[in-house]
DNA sequence: CGCAGATAAGTTGTGTACAACTTAATTGCG
DNA sequence: CGCAATTAAGTTGTACACAACTTATCTGCG
């Protein structure tokens, strides 16, 4: 009756032990290029955006992150030389944040790396993208209450 | 040919993310009993454990988190009343973590917890135990690499 | 027995996360 | 127009995570 209490039945666990295994993944490849795993998301929603410089809150709403995570983070990004932020002209209130030569450099060097990641898995095509899918429907429905 | 990294497709954002999310269902339910998700993750493996006390190393094992976290998080734990530390006297190098009687009340009082968060993530009892299982072989898998 | 190597826990330093707050700029309503 | 409310980014404080290191204890081998 209590056995809902047992940690290997908990999903959050689970959740939470798989996502920190994945950066355990990453992490010896991104320090080959001095980043973090969230430094590296960034970087990935930037290459998305290829011209567009988005601003500091456009990035936390992809990455569900605020900007007390984002600030410093991009601070370091820009001490590192991969990103530039300028006040943006029209709204001074904004915060535009650019790709240096050298970031876009970096995007050519690190295209396998989402490949030897997903190797490291186990899991199989189809098996990944039904995770995702699941998962991000996870992330959906929670974003989804917590609005209303 | 360069759409690997887009993050919509990347299953390690959508783990991420989702880590995350879940993590902000439990903030406002463990605050009510001044609790964080380590710390409530802490408490089950003691839960689950009875009379038996674990060292910090096997809670490490169990949660796989190593002293550099748990060290500071079991002293806040003690500091709340919650979780007593002591020398095991046959090997004075081992710490045993022991649950307080405030701590064995409280897990009647959160037997609740993991049904209200489950049912926030709007997944079945069955994609539930889905995701959970391939999560759990995620992890092992790559835990399994990283020792050979 | 004696001590080199291993082991357990704790400490230090860096980098997220996030709540709560501050500062600066903009909006919109009377 | 004028200013209260809002918005954007940054700052501060707390709590993980984790690498690298320190300290204390133990183990086993010569």
């Amino acid at each position: 009756m209590t056995d809902d209490l047992v940690l290997r039945r908990q999903v959050c666990f689970a959740l939470y032990a798989a996502s920190r295994s994945l950066t355990d993944v990453y992490r010896p490849i991104l320090d080959e290029h001095g980043l973090t795993y969230p430094q590296y998301l960034v970087l990935l929603v930037l290459w998305e955006r290829g011209d567009e410089a988005p601003t500091v809150s456009e990035l936390g709403a992809q990455l569900r992150l605020d900007s007390g995570t984002l600030s410093p983070l991009l601070k370091r990004l820009e001490a590192a030389g991969l990103v530039v932020r300028s006040r943006a002209a029209r709204d001074e209130r904004r915060v535009e944040v650019g790709l240096t030569e050298r970031a876009r450099d970096l995007r050519q060097r690190m295209h396998d790396v989402p490949l030897r990641v997903a190797r490291a898995t186990g899991l199989t095509e189809a098996e990944l993208i039904g995770l995702r899918d699941t998962l991000t429907r996870v992330t959906e429905t929670i974003h989804r209450q917590k609005e209303q």
